[in-house]
DNA sequence: GCTGCTATTTATAAGCA
DNA sequence: TTGCTTATAAATAGCAG
């Protein structure tokens, strides 16, 4: 016996895996694991989660708690309107260099802080409509 | 030194937690877990994915890649919605009196999430380039 | 809430059946 | 693909500040 037939888990690299058949097996693999820990989360903190994954095959697999249609459709009812802040975000990473990056961090920073002030000011305001009438007319106090 | 005074990690009961600052603490470390699971699924294997998770505030949580609405609307195109109490629901929230109010509350809620990420990605690569390679191109990690 | 710190528990990459 | 096995990488519960 010179060696062990296999050196255990390999350190993770963050890049494509390029083997096909590899990276079937980790997509199922890792794609029961994300499944497992959302239904951990639901379960242990007693929220709603919805979780959906397209595989290298395109096909769509897809996990909810309690389900998965009515967690989209309660996302959706909020977020009606998606814009490509997240694309545009990713290709300025790709461009700028960390001076720039810095900078854009700072005034992020600025701007998060006074977002966060106007959403939790409106959740308020949302919240006690709910539990009153949400179905008349508000009290509009902005 | 008798012993150390803590026993390290428990194991885990599949029960909801019941104390709520521990809840909170909780959900937040698990939510963080769980969008970086769903991001090394989706570059390990370069698939789309999306989660939606509702806070025990009932705030959104959201990840995407390569955004949350695009996959979102995805899977909802290939799994149209047969007619329930939750749509209708929906429907009808969105027509109500409040409709403007939450009209921009969602707005909000959509811009202040895009900002967090903005900024959580922003801060990522910050504390990388000051650890190690600050000269060098950052690595992006969405 | 939010970091950082371990001691543990979990997840999982590889290999093979 | 689905399941085992093992060695190792990662996640995280409980605390502390």
């Amino acid at each position: 016996m010179i060696k062990k037939p296999y050196m255990g888990r390999q350190k993770l690299s963050l890049v494509k895996i390029s083997k096909k058949n590899h990276l079937q097996v980790t997509f199922s693999k890792r794609r029961t694991g994300l499944f497992k820990k959302a239904s951990e989360l639901a379960t242990l903190c007693g929220v709603e989660t919805g979780i959906i994954v397209f595989s290298p095959a395109n096909k769509p697999f897809s996990f909810g708690h309690p389900y998965v249609d009515s967690i989209v459709n309660r996302f959706l009812s909020r977020n009606p309107q998606p814009d490509s802040g997240v694309n545009r975000l990713i290709e300025a990473h790709r461009n700028a260099n960390i001076h720039e990056l810095n900078m854009e961090l700072t005034q992020v920073l600025n701007e998060l802080e006074v977002e966060r002030k106007r959403g939790e000011a409106l959740d308020k305001i949302r919240k006690a409509c709910r539990k009153q009438c949400w179905w008349k007319s508000p009290i509009v106090e902005l």
